[in-house]
RNA sequence: GUGGUCGUAGCUCAGCUGGUUAGAGCGCCAGAUUGUGGCUCUGGAGGUCGCCGGUUCGAAUCCGGUCUUCCACCCCA
């Protein structure tokens, strides 16, 4: 039977010439991260399910996709439990295994494991693909790729302060404009303190996080569906009213915060941040967002999102410190701070914007045409003179007469074709055309590869 | 996970309220043109109309299910 060629959902396949646009952007994020003296890192696609679940929120757990056990997965499996149909509790038997979800808690578990062979502070890079069962959408796949950048084992605002400034300059050099949206979850734990709700942290900032999305009255009612007392939602109201530059959000933050001493160091964090970009602005924006509040919920101080400008598509990078994530894989008192940048909604930014109109996909530079078996040697030579002086060229992979060999080079935009018969190579030379302008000229065996730039 | 939406040739789409052999443009292949691509002309291949089932004398068209796409929510890169 024949099966129909298909690939999941939510996943997609990268043909050659977006393979190459695709280069380009992860190779500006790979070479900025490194000269910002990141190391490199890479982890298993797979993790140990108990690394991985409660990370991420409840949320987070069921967008996790488990990987079955090899082999009879249903041996420690009881009849009551399969008739009782309890499919958490049955699934946590038969997988014991799940593909990652981020890179940052793979990472986390890494630094735990190797804490004896690791200098502290660590920085690293990672470039990986992580998988969420999520429901595909416009810049939502299942299997996307993340680029991180963490320092773990420093708890100096400086690391903040670099990673805005490694954002600046990734989108500086991929030229696009973004806007960099802070805020800082002692802010949000504070807020949640002073309007006596501290243990509901969680609910406050996934419904003020719609602040601008839905509006002041839609958050107020979502608060109230939750539960939370009248006397809360009063004491949240006044921060839906902050307005004005950055400063002026962080002065009427302190009125509403006086008292709640890890809201003010909450505040603290954010304005000495602020301060310290002042003498050497960034290029792009950079607004402090109290309604941001992100659901993963490993991040205690600062958070950090990053959108397009004049694009809709979430956001294209996002992160924030995290104090105790190393903490529960036993290591206490480890703090690190980590950004990602998504290479999937770049892409689809910078496609939207026309950014990839004049990127060469073409596989070389010069197809050498195959005239025969006899010309093949003569072929051979012209190839390794290019090959020598750097310039990539193929000769024609098979037997095909000249027009199409031509129509080959054409059609996959190589901009060179080199072409020599019984009489060129008599002569020693070689015709090469140039395929854009049409134009051809004899030149020797010799000079063939000093042609190119 | 909730609600909605889409699915016809490789691609973009047409196909009126069910009625003979399902079409177009582009692309592809071949020839005109056996050492020269793009342009032109001529010819050709390619479809179980997403899949399964139902209604009907008859289904691309109607109904149900399922998968996929896209959208909103949720969440996020």
């Amino acid at each position: 039977m024949q099966v129909k060629p298909n690939i999941p959902k939510g996943t997609r396949d990268f043909p050659p010439g977006e393979i190459i646009r695709r280069e380009l952007i992860l190779n500006i994020i790979k070479e900025t991260f490194t000269l910002f003296g990141y190391q490199p890192l890479e982890t298993p696609a797979m993790e140990n399910l108990s690394t991985l679940l409660g990370k991420y929120g409840e949320e987070g757990d069921k967008l996790l996709f488990r990987i079955l056990n090899s082999g009879d997965f249903l041996e420690n499996v009881t009849e009551e439990e399969l008739l009782r149909r309890d499919s958490s509790s049955v699934s946590s038997k038969i997988c014991e295994k799940g593909l990652r979800y981020d890179l940052t808690v793979p990472f986390a578990r890494f630094v735990v494991q190797h804490r004896n062979e690791i200098t502290f502070p660590f920085k690293r890079y990672q470039i990986q693909t992580v998988w969420r069962a999520d429901r595909p959408q416009k810049g939502r796949y299942r299997e996307f790729t993340q680029c991180d950048v963490d320092v773990i084992g420093s708890d100096s605002l400086l690391n903040e302060l670099e990673l805005l400034r490694v954002i600046d300059e990734i989108f500086a050099r991929l030229k696009v404009p973004v806007t960099i949206k802070i805020n800082n979850r002692k802010i949000l734990a504070g807020l949640a303190g002073k309007a006596g709700a501290a243990d509901r942290l969680t609910d406050i900032t996934t419904a003020i996080d719609k602040l601008e999305k839905t509006g002041k009255d839609a958050v107020i009612a979502e608060l109230r569906e939750k539960g939370l007392s009248e006397q809360v939602i009063d004491g949240l109201t006044p921060v839906f009213e902050i307005k004005g530059d950055n400063y002026e959000k962080l002065t009427g933050l302190r009125k509403i915060l006086s008292g709640s001493h890890e809201g003010m160091k909450g505040i603290v964090e954010l304005e000495t941040l602020t301060r310290y970009l002042d003498p050497d602005p960034l290029r792009c924006g950079y607004q402090i967002d109290l309604a941001l509040a992100r659901g993963l919920n490993y991040y205690t101080g600062a958070i950090i999102e990053v959108k397009a400008d004049g694009v809709n598509i979430g956001s294209i990078c996002g992160g924030g410190r995290y104090d105790n994530l190393t903490g529960i894989f036993g290591l206490e008192g480890v703090s690190g701070v980590g950004v990602s940048f998504g290479a999937e909604r770049i892409y689809d930014v910078m496609l939207q914007q026309g950014r990839f109109e004049n990127v060469s996909t073409a596989p070389c530079r010069v197809l050498i045409i195959n005239f025969g078996a006899d010309e093949y040697v003569y072929a051979l030579k012209i190839l390794k003179k290019l090959h020598s002086s750097g310039v990539s060229a193929m000769i024609y992979p098979g037997d095909a007469k000249i027009g199409k060999q031509m129509a080959y080079a054409d059609s996959l935009n190589i901009p060179y074709v080199a072409l020599a018969g019984e009489d060129e190579i008599k002569n020693g030379e070689v015709t090469l055309k140039n395929m854009v302008t049409g134009k051809q000229q004899r030149i020797s065996l010799e000079e063939t590869g000093n042609l190119f730039p």
